[in-house]
RNA sequence: GGUCCCUUCGUCUAUCGGUUAGGACAGCUGGUUUUCAUCCUGCAAAGGGGGGUUCGAUUCCCCCAGGGACCGCCA
């Protein structure tokens, strides 16, 4: 077989969602492991709807992902005379015709089929149709001429072999009555003149795969393989779509879920290797396979995501979490000042230690990150007169000591714990509170220690907790 | 309604006729960290139902039930 190729096919009528990108991702990696190409089309035939905000999102979202397609970008609507070329040799070798239908005949026979409950397919009334039958007044949509007899068997690479009854598949459209082609017609085509090997696509799809055969066979093409895969399911277990507005990579990344995660989780919904979790991007391309894909569709689980994003922060390099860090905060938070670059960095190995996201990072590392402590009415309460003094006295304690380390707090934190008749958290969480404004973060002693003695005085000195 | 697809713990999944049905996430215990979170113990948790085939079915076949997708001059 000539080298693998593989497409990913938006339409740029919406945001890209994650279901967008898991098929994109399954794509790509088949395509990888087989040393193929991957190929991303913009189908973007549908002039209404079509944007190029949203051609921009996809390939914005695809790259932070981690995809980046091969060859040149493939722009649907620049090949729509090559459509039609096709639609025209269709007609002429008599695999398609001429219907003269009205929209309201057709729309007529589906509501009267409905009210039957039966199930509607075009009734082929110009099938025959010959030229000098034809109104001279109406403007006709072609329509493909389907197989009457008989059942097409379509083998798919991931749910096997599918047989349909021929008669299901009607005379479908291929060009609209403005001359201007439809996506069965555009992307078979395309496939076609783009050399796909593979067609990788959500399993809703499946029908519109027996139109694209017979078109393949209509013309004398090389069918491709086609791979359905089953869809990602919501909670409540319907198809992810952009309308009940399906989460963008946005949504995650502006939590701070890193790609590299999400790429992980993505690849593990709906396909395993064996019992691994972990896949780095090498390993996702060296084991993916579409024999690996399972058949039942999956439901997104937000807590699997956050653990595998968890992992990925408590696992990579810290310069690159770092790097992911100091990214994230300049695109959704606070940029990091360069004075604090620093003290950050170092203090990650603890910082990272509460985070699920990068959010969390943030937010434990605000206390680094803003110089005035911001009190919560809550987090204050905790602030009685027995605190105050307690606060006091570990201020003046400290004045006493040159190097701040475990070894050193230890004992005065110890002797305050003794002298007020209290535990640990009676005097580290006013401690705490007074520090960084919150009762939760990193640990006591690795606070004290990375804001420095002289910060930590003060902040112990404010007014508002003294 | 028609066509097609699917069905193992709550979730993602392993098992390719013989397993105490395994793992991961979430949940719940207990412990460490003298706070929260980590981390470590442990626990609980599944083959939709009914028929076959077979010495033996989660695994193969059939039926039913449930769920899903599609049924546009959208893609």
């Amino acid at each position: 077989m000539s080298n693998v190729a593989t497409r990913f096919a938006p339409s740029p009528t919406g945001a890209l969602h994650i279901g967008g990108v898991r098929t994109a991702l399954f794509c790509w990696l088949f395509s990888k492991n087989k040393k193929g190409t991957f190929h991303l089309r913009i189908e973007d035939t549908d002039k209404e709807r079509s944007k190029d905000e949203h051609k921009d999102q996809i390939i914005k979202s695809l790259k932070w992902i981690g995809i980046e397609h091969d060859g040149e970008l493939y722009i649907q609507s620049k090949k729509i005379n090559d459509h039609i070329a096709v639609a025209n040799d269709l007609l002429k070798n008599s695999h398609a015709y001429k219907c003269y239908c009205s929209t309201e005949e057709i729309e007529d026979q589906k509501k009267r089929a409905r009210q039957k409950k039966l199930p509607y397919t075009y009734n082929r009334k110009c099938r025959e149709l010959s030229e000098s039958e034809a109104p001279k007044d109406v403007q006709p949509v072609v329509r493909f001429k389907s197989k009457i007899e008989g059942s097409s068997i379509l083998k798919d690479l991931v749910q096997g072999d599918v047989e349909i009854e021929n008669t299901t598949i009607e005379d479908f459209i291929i060009l609209r009555n403005d001359g201007t082609p439809t996506y069965n017609l555009s992307a078979t085509v395309d496939d076609h003149q783009m050399n796909m090997t593979h067609i990788i696509r959500g399993d809703d799809h499946k029908i519109n795969t027996f139109k694209q055969m017979q078109i393949y066979l209509g013309m004398k093409w090389e069918v491709p393989l086609f791979a359905h895969i089953p869809l990602i399911h919501t909670i409540e277990g319907k198809k992810l779509s952009k309308r009940d507005n399906a989460s963008t990579l946005d949504d995650y990344s502006k939590i701070g879920i890193m790609p590299d995660a999400l790429r992980n989780y993505l690849l593990r919904l709906g396909w395993s290797y064996q019992d691994k979790e972990i896949f780095t991007l090498e390993e996702s391309i060296q084991y993916f396979n579409l024999e690996g894909i399972g058949k039942s569709p999956s439901k997104l689980d937000m807590s699997r995501i956050l653990s595998m994003n968890e992992h990925y922060i408590k696992t990579i390099d810290e310069n690159e979490l770092y790097d992911h860090l100091v990214k994230y905060c300049r695109i959704y938070k606070e940029k990091i000042k360069p004075e604090k670059e620093a003290k950050i960095k170092i203090s990650l190995t603890f910082l990272k230690n509460k985070a699920k996201t990068l959010g969390d990072i943030f937010n434990n590392a605000k206390y680094i990150i803003f110089d005035d402590v911001k009190f919560e009415d809550k987090d204050l309460e905790l602030i009685d007169d027995k605190a105050k003094s307690i606060i006091k006295e570990f201020k003046g304690n400290l004045i006493s000591i040159n190097t701040l380390d475990k070894e050193t707090l230890e004992p005065i934190v110890n002797d305050l714990i003794k002298k007020y008749e209290t535990n640990f958290k009676g005097v580290g969480q006013p401690l705490r509170v007074a520090l960084t404004g919150s009762k939760f973060g990193p640990g006591l002693y690795d606070i004290i220690i990375s804001l420095g003695k002289e910060e930590v005085e003060r902040r112990l000195g404010n007014k508002i907790i003294t």
